[in-house]
DNA sequence: ATTGACCTTACAGCCCGCTATAAGGTTTAG
DNA sequence: CTAAACCTTATAGCGGGCTGTAAGGTCAAT
């Protein structure tokens, strides 16, 4: 007797601007869930959409989707996930101060080899493939 | 009656610190040559050690394997690539420089978001998950 | 009744540079 | 002669977040 209602895929797609074949893929990881009806069909709430502009919103701070699984995890067992959230962010910027520095550190050695080598060219040795190449020491 | 002479892979492998299998995968994006005995083995050259060196130090500079299969094509037909090097070594700095910029623009974005957080902490909405990431706009 | 828009599953493919595995054949040392 | 160490091909898998396709079932409007 019970007709399932709400929204359908594609409506949830259209309202939120992920792709359906993305929605499909956040519900095999658990980010997402659904009812469905006795077509097969999966049915949404509206606070469906609520959570999709979470993932996108959670996203955009660089959490990966399983970081988005944690935290829904620890709002599905009644809790504010505000402090994992913290914690979640913080390790982004360390990461990516770790990165930032890594990059920078790797460009000033890639931009020493340019210099040098505009400045200096070594002459070929027989079976060099570059001679500026095979100065590099591993 | 010519015998197959020359290293096998595994003693490239052993000389040059690379797997064997990345020395066939290296074979079939066209990086490395081989012979085939009779019994169907690789065998290299001496020069083939020097070869994979070179692959070695070209993936030091962050170049790609079609990149350097590009330099080695360069060379194969007879010319010194050292042109086409240096004009990829700065492609490569020229990215990096985007990329850590942009990655500090992220950085810096994602601290803002830490710092208005600490600060003021908003109140839960109904049907919030995470009223911090809520306030992002997207 | 038909058309077209919508939905379903299952699977392949993308990027990149590999690694791992299975199921064989060859060579070498003892 | 045997066992270990080596070699071969073919194929699948990794990570991460998807997209694209095929082959079908359902629904809404005409």
């Amino acid at each position: 007797m019970t007709v399932a209602t709400g929204l359908k895929i594609g409506e949830v797609s259209r309202q939120t601007g992920i792709a359906v074949g993305a929605l499909r893929y956040y519900e095999t990881l658990g980010l997402l869930k659904s009812t469905r009806g006795d077509n097969g069909y999966r049915y949404y709430s509206a606070q469906a959409i609520q959570q999709v502009q979470f993932i996108k919103k959670a996203q955009s701070l660089g959490f990966s989707l399983e970081d988005i699984s944690d935290v829904l995890n620890v709002h599905e067992q009644g809790n504010v996930p505000c402090e994992l959230v913290q914690s979640l962010l913080q390790e982004k910027i360390d990461q990516l101060k770790t990165q930032i520095r890594e990059m920078s550190e790797f460009k000033q050695g890639l931009e020493q080899y340019r210099d040098s080598w505009v400045s200096a060219k070594p002459r070929p040795k027989p079976g060099d493939i570059c001679p500026l190449i095979e100065t590099i020491s591993l």
